[in-house]
DNA sequence: GTTCTAACA
DNA sequence: TGTTAGAA
């Protein structure tokens, strides 16, 4: 598919595409007139990448990560880098901090929706 | 009509 | 990131 239609299905702008690209995320084919050309299996792979990049993690990180998107638990490590290594586990405390932030504001919200609720209910009760 | 690259607001 | 210019 052309980069309209993934841009669509994703709702990824496809100046962010082409800009994954850049950073060498994904690597589209080309069409005989220039024209990217995307697999289908890109979509799910474009929509993680776009899952780790809300998470905070850097494109450079995120191309060393490419492997385990997919699910493989047998991932080969051609360079044990020691410096990745502490900096992906600075990355995924920082992801778990960010995820009990986000559940207690979650649950605060959830809170606030239940007060809404009582709120409406007290209007009709007392209009009567 | 859609996409490409490069560059600027 | 959005948007635009000029070309294919």
């Amino acid at each position: 598919m052309r980069i309209g239609e993934l841009a669509e299905r994703t709702r990824i702008p496809a100046r962010m595409l082409r800009y994954y690209e850049e950073q060498g995320l994904i690597t589209p084919r080309r069409l005989d007139n220039g024209y990217r050309d995307y697999d289908e299996y890109l979509v799910d792979r474009v929509l993680k990448i776009r899952g780790l990049l809300d998470a905070g993690i850097p494109t450079r990180i995120i191309g060393d990560m490419l492997p385990c998107l997919n699910q493989s638990q047998d991932i080969v490590v051609a360079n044990p880098d020691p410096e990745l290594r502490e900096l992906l586990e600075r990355e995924r405390d920082r992801m778990t901090e960010k995820i009990e932030f986000l559940t207690h504001n979650r649950d605060a919200i959830s809170r606030y929706i239940d007060a809404l609720g009582r709120a409406e209910q007290e209007m009709t009760v007392t209009s009567d």
